[in-house]
DNA sequence: TTATTTTATGAACAATTGTTCATATGTAGA
DNA sequence: TCTACATATGAACAATTGTTCATAAAATAA
């Protein structure tokens, strides 16, 4: 992480660029998002529950996993805010938390039907 | 990955929402750019390059990383079609290769401001 | 209370991903 | 040609992430 023995060809657009990008911390928050979509398993997730409010032994038929791995992912992604629940008796659904998210989905389904 | 010992609470619902899910081979497609965003050096890349095209050594600096070590991502975004390139000489220019990515960037860029 | 159902969690293990270092490639200039 | 420079790549290693299994917790009904 020593920056000192690099050379830097255009020191002026370097530092243009360096003042436009976002503060480290964000870059990290971005980046969570980012990382709690990309798996295959909660990413489905996401997309089923962008239709509708599901419990979790319903999602794990859904995704084809067992009710602890859903329960696993269902949790990250609760911790992320993503997702939010509410408990029914004995049974817990989890639906859509953040409007954000369905956008971000949105658009990368728009790139898969257009670049794929 | 056995169903048949897995009990559905509303078939129904569950029927429903199966049919409004995207492929498995689109939600990989999803994933994989998800993927290419979700390590905080590869993301700072892109947002330095929404600007601007750079060399991989001056985004070496922006990064505060190894020439190489940028070299292995910006081959990542490359295969990924994020970013492209092009030789002037000795040095290789990087710029932004899909505009989808961009709005997806955009839209993450949203959320952390109004929620963060 | 006990048994059953649904979901959650911890810990061990497996798999994936990122980093580093040495070396190779491609370009330009002497 | 040789040398220097900018970038790329392979392989070993380190770190992160996901999966599985056993078990725990919460709610309900008997």
């Amino acid at each position: 992480m020593d920056i000192c023995d690099v050379r830097c060809i255009d020191e002026e657009k370097v530092r243009k660029t360096q003042q436009s990008l976002p503060s480290d911390e964000n870059i990290i928050r971005m980046v969570d998002i980012f990382k709690a979509l990309s798996d295959p398993t909660r990413l489905k997730i996401v997309l089923a529950l962008l239709n509708r409010e599901h419990c979790v032994c319903d999602i794990a038929v859904l995704c084809n996993q067992s009710d602890s791995a859903v329960s696993h992912q269902l949790r990250i992604l609760r911790t992320m805010k993503i997702v939010k629940n509410r408990r029914q008796g004995k049974i817990m659904y989890y639906s859509i938390n953040d409007g954000h998210v369905v956008s971000l989905i949105q658009m990368s389904l728009d790139h898969v039907a257009h670049c794929g």
